[in-house]
DNA sequence: ACGCTCGTGCGTATGTTATACCCAGAAGTA
DNA sequence: TACTTCTGGGTATAACATACGCACGAGCGT
């Protein structure tokens, strides 16, 4: 351990790369740990994720795990931080618009990917190497931009936060719709019509007013309408901002 | 349940004794399992929520929380849902823009109020009628706007979005505050510091234009101030799209 | 060659957890 | 009175994270 590391958490020691083993090549590695806790969450879901259960995917023990991993969370963290992997590249030449919105594509392709990401209880901020990546990534979409620094990085959380909300609405909806053996066309329709059939429009005359408009029982014309249509509105807003600057 | 009770807040009822039927009643009901749980929750934090936890709380025996609850799962969205409770009045004569704005803040002092409501992982879209109270809250401030109902809808799924990932991340810095013994400006920031350690501005260049800036080591000028621009930008967007419609 | 230490994997043991299953009394009903 | 139903409880099980100490092998200094 070096001085760099004190009072560091041993996490970001071990995904920043602090922690390289000198060894030639143990059976049990960090790397393949972490490869083997992504495997399981992916095919099986997070719940399935043990120490017992990764640690027979590798054909160890259990407690073997933690000579690399000091907690259960901590081997998800890294996990998450795995998955996330490095952001595509920023398209060339495009303003901070396109930019962002392919920030926000990306990073909800990539949940949708791994639909167990979202699903790990997060309870410290972004620190890990690869939420940096994608932090760069979208803070240097808005490069040249008049705007300040602090309101990148809002815009950053505002967009993300979009993205994971969205993200775990529809992997709600997908996870219904496969424990109920049906589409997510029909598993949309059925919420609409429990939706119907609790909410008394008496009581709240909104929700009655929205379930009877019918637009649960409609699929979107384009998948992630909504999704597409809160990031817009929320590009939109910030355009006027910028233009205003701009232009005073 | 006499006729005097009917429509009375529940909270009223049991404060002014109404619903003391000693002797008669069982002594376990749903509504006081879901108290005690929650009440743990707030004191404790969600993990220490178990169903041995909560009924000792009650004096009973683990087991006989079944009697009322068919799962661990269950109790919390029950717990989430009391805890989310009813929402503030509609402000009167006030715009869809301000009908959103203190939508947005009532939902975000709620989570702030109850931190351990953000970290309970949910897995089905909103239902509890709580829940769909506060929807029906957001979509009634866009009552008499030109947006289509799915626009609304995909505006409140915004909001919240936006409300929860601002909530999560400032829970998780005030965790972080006080597990380190510190006030939630040093935990800025040491994140601030932790990050100008850890993020090479090489590989990193946009992330270290942010640290260089040192807005990671100002402190807000108003509580929330993120938040405040981020929710501003999407309304701006969608005012912008609202009088786009209403004048052709 | 010989101990010594350290790195690495393992097995056992403990405490916590959710929850299945069955028992006992009480209360209402035929 | 007999019977069923309702409510609470206790016991048992299985999964889980993880503390702790043992074992084995590699390098290293003597």
């Amino acid at each position: 351990m070096s001085e760099y590391e004190e009072g560091m958490p041993s996490v970001l020691a071990a995904a920043w790369g602090l922690r390289e083993r000198p060894g030639k090549g143990p059976r049990l590695t960090l790397e393949r740990i972490v490869a083997a806790g992504v495997k399981v969450a992916a095919t099986d879901g997070l719940s399935a994720v043990s120490m017992g259960r990764v640690a027979r995917e590798l054909g160890a023990a259990t407690m073997s795990l933690y000579r690399h991993v000091t907690t259960k969370d901590e081997l998800l963290e890294l996990m998450v931080d795995a998955a996330v992997g490095q952001p595509p590249p920023l398209p060339p030449g495009g303003g901070w618009r396109a930019g962002l919105t392919s920030f926000a594509r990306a990073y909800l392709g990539l949940l949708r990917r791994q639909p167990w990401v979202i699903r790990v209880p997060l309870n410290s901020p972004p620190i890990m190497p690869n939420q940096i990546a994608w932090m760069d990534y979208g803070l240097a979409a808005m490069g040249g931009t008049v705007l300040r620094q602090d309101e990148r990085l809002s815009t950053i959380m505002i967009v993300s936060g979009i993205v994971r909300s969205w993200a775990l609405l529809s992997a709600d909806i997908n996870a219904a719709a496969q424990a109920g053996g049906v589409t997510t066309e029909q598993s949309t329709f059925g919420y609409g019509r429990l939706l119907k059939r609790l909410a008394d429009p008496a009581r709240f005359p909104a929700v009655g007013e929205l379930v009877a408009s019918g637009v649960l029982e409609t699929p979107d014309a384009a998948p992630d309408d909504d999704f597409e249509f809160g990031l817009a509105r929320f590009l939109d807003g910030l355009e006027a901002l910028i233009r205003s600057r701009e232009t005073p």
